[in-house]
DNA sequence: AGCTGTACCTGCAGGC
DNA sequence: TGCCTGCAGGTACAGC
């Protein structure tokens, strides 16, 4: 779902296509996911768009912001010519060259909130978000984060407030990668197997992040195409094949109430 | 404080 | 066929 790479790869496609363009109308179609007045933005102009984490931010040449998260299913499409709202389109935003932005979100819980630029960083899911994976994020500040956690190791890498971005699918292959049983408790890890865990995230994101994201359920980008990732996947939805490092059937338990998939024999 | 489990919402797959 | 149940998994929050 989206993840790091997915909204990094939906944050490019939208600077691309909206940076310089004007808001003339918004179109609130499901109004329960958008907080603010949307007069309050009809006339800006977007000027940039920025990723915190797994959310989003278009910034406006009024002093204001939209801060958006797409959670699982919620998607920004820019359509260049008129097009007709979808079963699942809760929102369209109508540009100056005609063009649209569509948010469609099967289930709703995503969310597009308006406020001050100055206000956007104070925002409490922003505010809460740990370092970030190929940014902020060093191995000793890793290093530090993990040997503090008496969870498993997987549910502290999807904790946003730890480290932001990565989610259920990263979580999973990266373990792989790293061969580390994702149940372990992350205080266990050594300090060697935490240099690797740390470099098998880097790897597996900038993978993802050139595949233009996973597209296993329903990821598309800012133009309604599909990222390539999910054919790289390692371990994520492999239950019952055989691994791809030792033959191994792939096993599934739940870790955190999310599914997790691992090698029994290469993980440890 | 830190962790676990559940709710939110909809679509879909699998079982009977 | 059609109903029912469980699962998908990002985040917030209640409760231990």
């Amino acid at each position: 779902m989206p993840e790091l790479p997915e909204v990094e790869t939906i944050r490019l496609g939208l600077q691309k296509h909206l940076v310089g363009h004007t808001i003339v109308d918004v179109e609130l179609i499901w109004p329960g996911q958008f907080h603010g007045d949307p007069k309050s933005i009809i006339g800006s102009k977007i000027i940039g768009i920025r990723r915190f984490g797994k959310g989003l931010v278009i910034d406006l040449d009024n002093g204001l912001s939209l801060a958006v998260h797409v959670k699982m299913t919620g998607q920004l499409i820019y359509k260049a010519s008129p097009f007709l709202a979808g079963t699942h389109t809760r929102l369209i935003f109508h540009l100056d060259n005609e063009a649209l932005l569509l948010f469609n979100d099967i289930r709703k819980f995503g969310w597009l909130k308006v406020l001050k630029t100055s206000e956007v960083t104070g925002l409490s899911f922003f505010k809460s978000l740990g370092p970030e994976p190929l940014k902020n994020l060093t191995l000793e500040n890793f290093t530090q984060i993990v040997k503090k956690g008496s969870l498993p190791i997987k549910s502290l890498l999807m904790d946003q407030k730890r480290i932001a971005g990565i989610g259920n699918i990263y979580a999973n292959d990266a373990l792989f990668l790293a061969k580390i049983a994702p149940a372990r408790i992350a205080s266990s890890l050594s300090n060697q197997e935490i240099k690797k865990l740390f470099k098998s995230i880097e790897e597996v994101l900038t993978k993802s992040l050139k595949a233009g994201g996973a597209s296993e359920v329903n990821f598309l980008n800012a133009l309604g195409e599909k990222g390539t990732y999910q054919k790289h996947f390692l371990v994520y939805k492999k239950n019952g094949k055989p691994c791809t490092n030792c033959g191994t059937i792939i096993k599934k338990m739940r870790i955190g109430g999310r599914g997790t998939f691992y090698c029994p024999s290469c993980q440890s």
